[in-house]
DNA sequence: GGCGACTATTCATAGCCGCG
DNA sequence: CGCGGCTATGAATAGTCGCC
């Protein structure tokens, strides 16, 4: 019989063998309370946990990478900027490759007129497409502060 | 007095304020443990959330952005494609542009390198990178099916 | 209406054990 | 060792009230 739970200091458990038992019961207690909190009000929860031995973890409802690419993109950016290119007629493949090189083509084109940019000087493109990037990622960050109410 | 908890079916809650009050409620808790998750294990978590209303919630430890970052690219990327590139000589600021924009270049040259293009033809390399940009979407949905152990 | 406090309960889990 | 089960116990929270 077990002698039950004591109670703990939420601190970091000094034994290896300790973290790795602590980590595997409460990643499992984590998702079944993301799982609870989307079941009752709805709300769309991505949880990614990598583990003390650096193994990943994820738990999505009702999608995590629906959830996380709404996140990045979607909220973030009004220009679909990694959106397939495929999505118009995409339900027969072992259609003309000729056709889906013209049309990636012509998204390419597109594209690349929302950045701004003319595609004469190949340098300076590139140094745009990746300015943008990175405004990308400062975007993510700098949403972290607007965002973060937690704790 | 209250007439303290009583047993509920982890259901969707019919009523709007319900479900809000449970959703409010229950992402506390929800962060809550993934801060004690951090804090006993020594994992990283990040949690992101959107709220039946559409508004974001996040939580990270021991930061939510270098988590998901990590996950992002880090961790299926060998190349460190959104790294700020000012992180060699980030101490002093004010000091000469020119060099930043040197070191920039640098950086996007490597950049490049990685990338297995040459420098030539505009509109190809332009192409050699948004497919590079897809492809490092389709890991993330790739990676989905692979890590996801959860229900 | 939203938020915090309160309280009776349910729920999660620390510590053990036993198995493979 | 790692994992799953067990049990006593701490922790989360559904329902309610009170304040803004």
């Amino acid at each position: 019989m077990g002698t039950g739970k004591k109670k703990i200091e939420i601190k970091r458990k000094e034994k290896e063998t300790d973290r790795l038992v602590a980590f595997s019961k409460r990643r499992r207690g984590l998702f079944k309370k993301a799982h609870q909190l989307h079941s009752l009000s709805a709300a769309h929860v991505a949880v990614l946990v990598f583990s003390p031995a650096g193994k990943i973890y994820i738990y999505g409802d009702p999608c995590f990478a629906d959830t996380i690419d709404k996140f990045l993109y979607n909220a973030t950016s009004p220009n679909p900027l990694l959106t397939h290119t495929n999505s118009s007629a995409a339900c027969d493949h072992d259609a003309d490759d000729a056709r889906e090189d013209f049309q990636e083509m012509e998204a390419l084109k597109a594209w690349l007129e929302t950045l701004n940019v003319d595609t004469c000087d190949d340098v300076n493109d590139l140094l745009s497409v990746k300015n943008d990037l990175q405004q990308i990622r400062d975007r993510l960050i700098q949403r972290m502060s607007v965002v973060a109410d937690s704790n």
